[in-house]
DNA sequence: TGGGCGGTGTCACCGAATTGTCATCACGCT
DNA sequence: AGCGTGATGACAATTCGGTGACACCGCCCA
């Protein structure tokens, strides 16, 4: 369940505030005051979610989230509105950007943690412990375990990351380049070719089982899993 | 993937050694010794990327970086910092002057074009990926995937985008020379015949169930996707 | 300290899929 | 029949993904 957050807050009390209860969750936090600051730690790393206050120095929270919907990379980063107002009107603006959820001033950090955890769970599956189960494949990364019927595949830290990312995201054809920021991280240096050979492990330990199918090759554009 | 970079570096080994690496990777590369010429250059005209030497003789990268970041017209320019130094202080200091990335030198020149890459990519536009589903086909770009009914046809790549165009752009008739700029790309030189032969065995995959009169000729016009 | 060892990232090479062109054939008009 | 246009089949070049081999690297253990 551990995530990078990114808290968007000018108030420094409320900042060190929040920071403390996302790391007591077990949550790495990142902190930016302004959008400015935001915008290009979110441009140097993706983080699993940001919290991002509504009333901000210069540029607005609001502009904000309509800025990172915009943008192709970010457009499906979960975006969650911290806000003093709690009037209907401005909830209804605030979903209307494209906010997943809403935690109105003063909240408790109780809240804060348990919907900061319900968006992670239905936005980003793959930072959640919960099991994936899929094509007869059941993937626990809990127990970090993989089994098929009631064999256990063994695979590689990497192969592991690799299938987790591509159940969690079925039906649905990644880049190499993709694979490559979701698996191994926006920042690392790799050969893109360095994905054939995962994928080829991947398959490789698959295959015992006759599971393999279910990771495909789309000419010209990358992998995917498909469970039909 | 091909980008204009301006180059600030003021030691004309490694400055040549940059240029090279990036001309391989087929980007245009503007020199600059100094940050005065480097302003100008970009006063001239905006380059994708700024590619900044951390020490520079008089006024340094970093303070250059600061006054991109102020002016609105450069606001939002990629840039990527290169230091000799890896300290992690030095580090912190440049992502808060804003760099988008970091190259401590030694660097290998794959690491440089990959870094560029990745920062181009973090910077570049979206395009919006919604499935089509038309005269009983519906393609998804997103898994990549043409369905009929509930079976799978197969296309390659090239068919796959003009089939995706030609949905998007229904009931409308375009000469070859049109399908040639919006599939194939404004500047490639392809003779105009080759669109026929991309149609045909588009039809020839549709023709398994039976979609393939989807795809019409317009004599002496083009082609036209029509699901009436 | 010096090997094994599992895990990774790169390469070079191979076979298969894809692609652009041509030469020809077919068809609809006048 | 004679044109003008498309459709087709064949083909050679090129691109792309699959693979096996291999060099590292960090670790554990003798």
């Amino acid at each position: 369940m551990a995530a990078t957050i990114l808290v968007v807050e000018d108030e420094p009390s409320i900042q060190s505030l929040i920071e403390v209860n996302l790391r007591r969750a077990g949550h790495e936090v990142i902190l930016a005051s302004d959008v400015e600051t935001a915008r290009r730690l979110v441009g140097a790393a993706l983080p699993d979610l940001i919290l991002l206050d509504w009333m901000l120095p210069g540029l607005s929270g609001i502009d904000f989230a309509r800025q990172l919907r915009r943008d192709a990379r970010t457009k499906m980063l979960p975006v969650i509105m911290l806000t003093a107002r709690s009037e209907e009107r401005d909830k209804v603006e605030g979903l209307d950007v494209g906010a997943d959820d809403y935690i109105t001033k003063p909240f408790s950090p109780r809240e804060l943690v348990a919907r900061i955890k319900a968006v992670l769970r239905r936005h980003a599956p793959q930072v959640t412990e919960d099991a994936v189960e899929l094509g007869g494949i059941r993937l626990d990364p809990v127990s970090h375990r993989v089994t098929a019927g009631n064999e256990d595949i063994a695979f590689g830290p990497t192969e592991f990351r690799l299938l987790h990312f591509l159940m969690t995201h079925p039906e649905r054809v990644y880049t190499r380049t993709q694979l490559l920021d979701q698996v191994w991280g926006d920042h690392v240096f790799v050969e893109e070719r360095t994905v054939d050979v995962h994928i080829r492990r991947l398959r490789a330990a698959l295959e015992a089982t006759g599971h393999d199918s279910l990771v495909q090759t789309v000419r010209g554009s990358g992998y995917r899993f498909s469970a039909t």
